[in-house]
DNA sequence: TGTACATCAGTGAACGCGCGTTCACTGATGTAC
DNA sequence: TGTACATCAGTGAACGCGCGTTCACTGATGTAC
């Protein structure tokens, strides 16, 4: 059952045994919460049902979790952590060559997704009704677009492609293959610029923004079973996708 | 309460009192059923709250939807349905121009999965776990990707945007802008093509399908709570990607 | 046009169920001196 | 090192609740002759 350590915080010599009982226990909980998820979806989740399958009785759980809600943003964040992390280390992987982190990237959240379909909709399907998330998701919920942007730094301004047979390098400001941007949308694009430490210019983010957008949307039709009856499997559609939008993005 | 008229079949002469009061019920129950869900989503729906608040005691329910997934699949194909014919009169308010049929279909979906968003989390957002869709969704769920098809009859194979501010025309077979297309997508787009007619080559199709999941990605995300803290209101995120998207399927 | 019968709509009680959360409690683990 | 007290984990009963579905029933609407 227990299924994952206690890490030591750093500073301290040791845990107590209560300690690491508690920290084994919320792990147990969370797991066996994530296991439910997958069956009966995240409103269908009932802590005394959980607190049966840990083999507690159902208000023990309360010393733990303070309530449902809480249970809920807990597994919340770690879905994020964890998309997050598989983002990351497939930039980190491919740090030199942009175009080939692009692709890593995008297979890994697919397949991240594809292993974990409840997880998945849990964050980026229709949100919980009644369920508010609270401040801190957003931390872990900006991981993979993060880890998108950080690969974008060395995107040139107005143009795309130069990746894979592309025969038109980086081009006019007002590009042939640049949708118009209105007043707003720069200045909006160019306050999260700022606040990004100007890492990439306003119009690769709108160009990144577009690509992730199109990422989910791919995903999403996918696991939601969109595709059923068209492009299902839909594996090379996902490949020729990515392409599309790494040639769209710049890279 | 009552909201929606019963329309005689046009063989019949007339429909008995009974067949009127059943209709308009029918029509109660799924606005009621409709309204709940905005509050309470897919799976919070109870029948019974939903007889309560018609003026009907449960049990009467039955009379009309033989469970409570006959509702949830009467919604969901309504649902459907609505988008779907938002979508085809947008194709249809500007059918000769395939470009501001695309920029109008775009808009009117958004404003339509603004306008009802617990019926857009229904049918595009997480599926409902336990509920598997029945047959009878699988047509009206076409409605939405046939109308956007329908508006590409008129692009040509190979190229992309041909629309404002173009500069190079449709191209080159191995263009530029395209991604590689393997082999299996490659059969999977004719077999789709064939079905449909043949009205579009297969690379217009695919670009097609990107377009789409782009289109429903925005929303998704928009309408999800995804841009919270970057890109709200999206609407001129919105306005940037619809023609982006146009131009690379060749608008 | 009127009557006898069949169909259907809606009632009200009941079934068996699971839920989130609170509370007073016992017993084990940790801490201060 | 040993004892006294404080903290915490887990128990079990109870609260009040709403749910989907079935069933035998009454009374109204429709149909055939």
């Amino acid at each position: 059952m227990i299924s994952e350590v206690r890490v030591m915080p750093p500073g301290k010599a040791s845990a107590t045994a209560r300690e690491r009982a508690r920290a084994s226990l919320t792990a147990d909980i969370k797991q066996e919460a994530r296991r439910q998820l997958a069956k009966v979806g995240a409103d269908g989740l009932s802590l005394r049902a959980v607190a049966r399958e840990v083999g507690m009785v159902s208000s023990a759980l309360y010393r733990y979790f303070p309530s449902k809600d809480d249970l809920l943003t807990a597994l919340i964040v770690d879905a994020y952590n964890a998309v997050g992390e598989v983002a990351e280390q497939a930039v980190a992987t491919e740090a030199t060559r942009p175009r080939e982190a692009w692709l890593a990237i995008c297979h890994a959240i697919r397949a991240w997704a594809l292993a974990n379909p409840h997880e998945y909709a849990l964050i980026y399907g229709s949100p919980v009704p009644g369920y508010r998330a609270p401040e801190a998701t957003i931390g872990p919920a900006s991981r993979v677009p993060l880890a998108l942007i950080s690969l974008l730094g060395g995107v040139g301004s107005g143009g795309t492609g130069s990746g894979e047979g592309a025969s038109v390098g980086a081009g006019s400001p007002e590009g042939a293959r640049n949708a118009p941007v209105s007043g707003a949308l720069e200045a909006q694009a160019a306050g999260l610029v700022a606040l990004l430490g100007d890492s990439v210019p306003p119009d690769v983010l709108l160009r990144g923004m577009l690509a992730l957008t199109q990422l989910f949307g791919m995903i999403s039709f996918e696991l939601f079973g969109q595709f059923v009856g068209s492009f299902e499997p839909a594996d090379e559609l996902f490949e020729y996708a990515v392409r599309q939008m790494a040639w769209l993005v710049g890279l």
